[in-house]
DNA sequence: TCAATTATGTACCGATAAGTACAGAACAGC
DNA sequence: GCTGTTCTGTACTTATCGGTACATAATTGA
């Protein structure tokens, strides 16, 4: 009895959280069977490459949603300091609060930082890159540093909220990252 | 030709290293022997529990390091301020500048987080505990969320400064932390 | 309706994984 | 020297790894 048809973009999302859960090493084809209900077959039908190219499949897609959803907006609100407001609420929601692990930040710090170092870089670099961009435009004082130290802050607050297990420091950190940013437009522009 | 006799303390840093470079996952037995000059049977002979005892003892070495290198000489510092300088200069030079990934920080994100779930925990936890406490002795203002924010600011400019590979970002971060912890303390006495 | 294309399951491959068994070398104390 | 313990290399087992081959089922388009 054969299963639906599904297309490639169906199974990404799985995937994304079979690779989160267990890393790129730990994570098996048998594994990834399981998860998204494909047999090798179909999996390999997908992604000829095998399972190097699910995982950049899935970083990809991880950029694609981030452009989409955070740094689009943030680069085009007309109200800078309301865009970055947004862009920490949207934060708080993908990482479910500190529950959900940012694949990429594990990508680079384990395995797979040479093999998909120029995905991870690109990553990082646009999204310090567009919240400088809105902090200068909202008149910060330091801009550079302050989105440097914001992107940094969240990926510590996962790694922290992990470790304690307890999403509560992952809340307060966001919380301060939030305050920093606005008390840096407050005494930028005031 | 056998080999020279070794001390299972002897491997430990070897291991370590593996670990760091490969995460839990990407290490086999294999290159833990090539790093470490070690065959199966030493191995197996210090490690009887395999790969996962390896960890542990790995984990628990770098406990006992931190303990006795950081931890112990901050909280029995006189100078509580100049303590937290000396903590900044230790977590730099470990970390060499970023270069150096935190293994325990890889662990809560990837694969070993609930195998080894208690020596993260207890690790952080005595991380932000004994930075609250000299804080709080040098009579900072807002003790306990300054040592969160500072340890978890730690981790995250790890994570960013390996994906952007430039050790520029986990200098310049520390720096800031550094900083931070310095105005909390002005500001908290004067 | 009937090819052509797109999916899918299953059987298989060589390589390698972690772990075990064990003979024997190195070493300690005597 | 001898003896018992500690250490080490080699060969092995069983399971799983990522990946391939290929027959067949579903779907598409004309």
């Amino acid at each position: 009895m054969p299963r639906m048809v599904r297309s490639r973009e169906d199974v990404l999302p799985e995937l994304a959280e079979v690779f989160r859960e267990f890393g790129y090493e730990g994570t098996s084809l048998a594994l990834i069977g399981k998860r998204t209900g494909l047999g090798k077959g179909s999996l390999y039908h997908f992604f000829p490459g095998g399972k190097e190219e699910m995982a950049t499949a899935v970083l990809e897609e991880i950029a694609g949603w981030f452009e989409q959803e955070m740094f689009a907006p943030l680069d085009q609100a007309v109200d800078p300091a309301a865009g970055i407001g947004a862009m920490f609420d949207a934060t708080d929601a993908y990482f479910r609060t500190g529950r959900r692990v940012c694949l990429v930040g594990a990508f680079a710090l384990d395995a797979g930082r040479d093999r998909f170092a120029g995905q991870i870089a690109g990553y990082f670099r646009r999204w310090v890159d567009v919240l400088r961009l809105a902090l200068d435009r909202a008149g910060a004082r330091d801009a550079a540093a302050t989105a440097r130290q914001v992107v940094a802050g969240i990926q510590g607050a996962i790694v922290l909220a992990r470790a304690l297990d307890d999403p509560e420091v992952f809340a307060s950190e966001i919380g301060r990252l939030r305050r920093t940013c606005a008390d840096c437009l407050t005494v930028g522009t005031g």
